[in-house]
DNA sequence: ACCGCCGGGTGCC
DNA sequence: ACCGCCGGGTGCC
């Protein structure tokens, strides 16, 4: 029953940033709102996602009290709106006492004290986690109702409720059915309300919202004008481009927006959160600046050296400019990778076509403790000359990094596209606004890069900036770090590792570079750093769950090989794109760890090397040990290479045939109409690709499709007014028997079925009543292989099933040795 | 009346 | 709070 509850991590969240990670009120004290580095959003805490107690936790029930004393407290809510309880035992008035909060930290009132009296133990032992709801009522003077669902395992689900009975308390079942509409909410009465459904309406965010969000993010980067161009500061030496200028004049104006940040509207006279429903009375703070990510390294570095010196040395031209000291930046989320492919992310990309990736850069990337055990500068602080050649001495082939044909830096991006960062980012409003005005203007940058890079910021200084200009900056990193924060936040720029970040934030003492208040954050190579846990937001419990199973028992040496190979295989042959996380490029000479994680092998290696006595896991951090490595056997290599070549290869030269028939087709008569059958989608999407490159308007139909969209699409493709689509991509078991595609004249059937009934039933769609033209299939049929054989196949079934009508009936023993011809057809006797 | 009832004062924990 | 609760005023019908 209860798998049909999953808990919402936003929930997980909420408490993680209320509480601290680890029930510590000291990590509230993290970077604080927009305006500082999110560090979570490289390193979110471990225990977000894979914690044991959230993976077999139940759903015990739900109870309805109330909140009061909220004329006491600033914190608002709206109706729906998640609030988290906080236990607050130093209460002076009651030790039982429970604190209201909504998402942004701020108290709304207590947990009405006899219902506290009941729950305080719960939350003090962790018997259950409570979550809250408001479910109506966010706008009442004194009180207002409170939802609550009680989670946690099932051994203590008795202990919850005998004490909760104790108290005069009982939980309402969990629902047992959840509906899916929107209605049944807390009104509903019978059987109880909907549980998740007003939590999800309050947080989650439609497809089609998202899509509008990142649209409006989007246009307001090509709206931006083009044409703006900015001369850099005097200092800059090197003469920018014409698209570099561009790229100075768009971060510049972005550094000084004055926008609302995403996913906040301003309604009446509050500032509403489209998705937390949270609204409050003071502007959310600007955000600034936005992802600049082109191929080419270099030119990036320019800009954001540029831009850095607008900000920090030319007084002529950076005044007012860099007005407000408050930024804030973060890895670009999967998401907003993807949108970037979607979109021309930037406008001053390079032209260079193809994405190349270089194994050697990340070896030299694989940032470790090797820097510092071989003592290299830990400190570079003074005129850029003296560091360029300092970084020159060591030989990290600053000149091949040049040719590094990736680069992205982020310039204080507004990520915000995750519920959860939204409510991260609320969480830590309350600390910044307590600070704000106490501190200083922040007036360092910093700048995190791989180590391998590291060097090539230093030298990238030293060539593009007046020897005369100094600039303040200290390398942060190494064994003998200075973690002064006063030291720090003096400098103008400070250069630090994803590394040396994810170490500091591990450790207990307050790291310099969580708590300083950075003018801005430059993430390069910020694609370097994924996150394991990032990567596929499930997959990751999948993941977590796997290694377990390897790692678990006490296995023989040769079970735990065999078990180990056999997740290497799994891994490489599910992979769509299965990729070394140290180099990023597809395994050449996959190897497994003894944690179970795949790598290239010079890559591993590299990094077992650099690390060496103690090296670990790059995605576990696990201790790895080079003759741990265990490598794909050669047999089977081949055959799961072979297996994705070929099925690439396939696909993409009966791709280009189809082209090749359609544009010829065109050509010929552009009235006809045709059909493009697969029964895999995501193959037919593969063709949405050239079909839109070449100009043609087609329309899809698939399962996947509402009932509305297909009568639109088949409506639509009937359609003969010109400007119609002219080709429809059907998936072979879309619609019902009655599909009528009759302005179809052409089909083309992608991959042959088993069942030629399928793909005749696909002909009949198109040669109905009122099909005027001769119908012509044409199959695409890959030559010398088991496609061909299948070929055979239909035809002889064909003509069985015409028999079948015929004089004589197939007998058993006929079928039988149908299907044995069948079967030798199949694989070429 | 060691009650009930009334109506004013009052209000988180 | 257009409530509940408290405690003072009060007391047949």
């Amino acid at each position: 029953m209860s798998w049909m509850f999953k808990r919402d991590p936003v929930w997980k969240y909420l408490q993680t940033v209320q509480y601290g990670a680890h029930g510590n009120f000291s990590r509230l004290s993290y970077p604080t709102f927009f305006p500082r580095f999110e560090f979570q959003d490289v390193i979110p805490p471990d225990d977000f996602v894979t914690n044991d107690e959230d993976l077999d936790s139940v759903l015990f029930g739900t109870l309805r009290g109330h909140v009061v004393g909220l004329r006491y407290y600033t914190g608002v809510v709206n109706n729906n709106e998640m609030v988290a309880l906080q236990r607050e035992p130093n209460n002076p008035y009651d030790k039982n006492a429970i604190k209201v909060n909504n998402v942004n930290g701020n108290q709304v009132g207590h947990i009405k004290k006899d219902l506290a009296a009941a729950l305080a133990s719960i939350m003090d032992s962790k018997l259950a986690q409570v979550e809250g709801v408001v479910p109506f009522g966010a706008n009442n003077a004194f009180t207002m109702p409170l939802h609550m669902a009680f989670w946690g395992k099932e051994e203590n689900r008795k202990a919850v409720l005998d004490h909760l009975k104790k108290h005069g308390f009982k939980l309402l079942p969990p629902p047992k059915t959840l509906g899916f509409s929107l209605e049944s909410g807390w009104g509903s009465g019978r059987a109880g309300p909907s549980y998740s459904m007003p939590v999800h309406a309050a947080v989650q965010m439609t497809t089609e919202q998202l899509k509008t969000e990142f649209d409006k993010l989007f246009e307001d980067l090509k709206e931006d004008d083009k044409t703006q161009e900015m001369e850099p500061a005097e200092a800059v030496e090197t003469p920018l481009l014409p698209h570099q200028k561009q790229a100075l004049a768009w971060m510049v104006s972005r550094e000084n927006s004055k926008e609302l940040p995403p996913f906040w509207e301003q309604r009446s006279d509050l500032y509403y959160n489209t998705i937390t429903n949270f609204s409050e009375k003071d502007r959310p703070e600007n955000v600034h600046g936005g992802i600049l990510a082109d191929d080419m390294g270099l030119e990036c570095n320019v800009n954001s050296e540029s831009v850095e010196l607008e900000g920090n040395i030319t007084s002529e031209k950076a005044d007012g400019l860099i007005k407000e000291g408050s930024r804030c930046s973060t890895e670009p989320s999967i998401s907003d990778v993807q949108e970037k492919n979607k979109y021309p992310m930037s406008e001053f990309s390079s032209p260079r076509p193809k994405r190349r990736k270089t194994v050697d850069k990340y070896i030299e990337s694989s940032d470790s403790e090797e820097f510092e055990t071989n003592e290299l500068p830990q400190k570079t602080k003074g005129k850029l000359k003296n560091v360029k050649s300092e970084a020159k001495n060591r030989g990290k082939g600053s000149s091949k990094l040049k040719e590094d044909p990736e680069f992205m830096c982020a310039l204080t991006s507004p990520t915000t596209t995750t519920k959860k960062k939204m409510l991260k980012k609320g969480a830590s409003a309350v600390e910044d606004s307590k600070k704000t005005d106490l501190e200083e203007k922040p007036r360092t940058t910093l700048i995190i890069c791989p180590l391998s890079v590291l060097s090539n910021w230093i030298d990238q200084f030293g060539q593009h900036i007046k020897s005369d200009v100094h600039l303040n900056f200290y390398v942060y990193y190494g064994p003998d770090r200075i973690r002064d924060p006063t030291l720090l936040s003096k400098q103008d720029i400070v250069l630090t590792t994803y590394n040396i970040l994810t170490h500091d934030y591990g450790t207990k003492g307050d790291s310099p570079l969580h708590s300083i208040r950075w003018l801005r954050v430059i993430l390069d190579e910020g694609h370097a750093i994924r996150n394991p846990n990032a990567q596929q937001t499930k997959a990751v419990l999948d993941l977590e769950a796997e290694r377990r199973w390897v790692l678990t028992g006490s296995d023989t040496p040769e079970e735990l090989r065999k078990k180990l190979v056999r997740k290497m295989k799994l891994i490489l042959s599910s992979g769509s794109d299965e990729e070394c996380a140290i180099c990023l490029d597809s395994l050449t000479v996959p190897v497994i760890t003894h944690c179970a994680h795949v790598f290239c092998k010079p890559c591993i290696c590299q990094v077992i090397q650099n690390e060496q006595p103690n090296a670990k896991c790059p995605l576990c951090r696990n201790n790895i040990d080079g003759s741990n490595l265990l490598e794909c056997p050669p047999e089977e290599l081949a055959s799961i290479t072979e297996k994705k070549t070929s099925m690439e290869w396939t696909s993409s030269s009966k791709i280009n045939a189809l082209m090749h028939a359609l544009i010829d087709l065109r050509t010929k008569n552009p009235n006809i109409k045709s059909l493009v059958v697969s029964q895999f989608t995501t193959f037919l999407s593969l063709i949405e690709t050239p079909l839109k490159a070449s100009g043609f308007v087609f329309t899809r139909l698939d399962g996947s499709m509402s009932q509305k969209k297909r009568v639109e699409s088949i409506q639509c493709f009937q359609n003969t007014e010109a400007g119609s689509p002219t080709i429809m991509l059907l998936s072979l078991k879309a619609g019902g028997v009655g599909l009528n595609l009759s302005a179809a004249s052409r089909v083309f059937l992608m991959d042959p079925a088993w069942n030629p009934a399928a793909e005749d039933q696909c002909f009949d769609r198109c040669h109905r009543l009122g099909q005027k033209q001769e119908v012509i299939i044409t199959k695409f049929i890959v030559k010398d292989s088991v496609e061909e054989n299948m070929l055979k196949i239909q035809n002889t079934k064909r003509e069985l099933a015409a028999g079948a009508f015929g004089t004589k009936k197939t007998n058993a023993n006929e079928m039988k040795q149908a299907k044995i011809d069948e079967i030798k057809t199949l694989i070429d006797l």
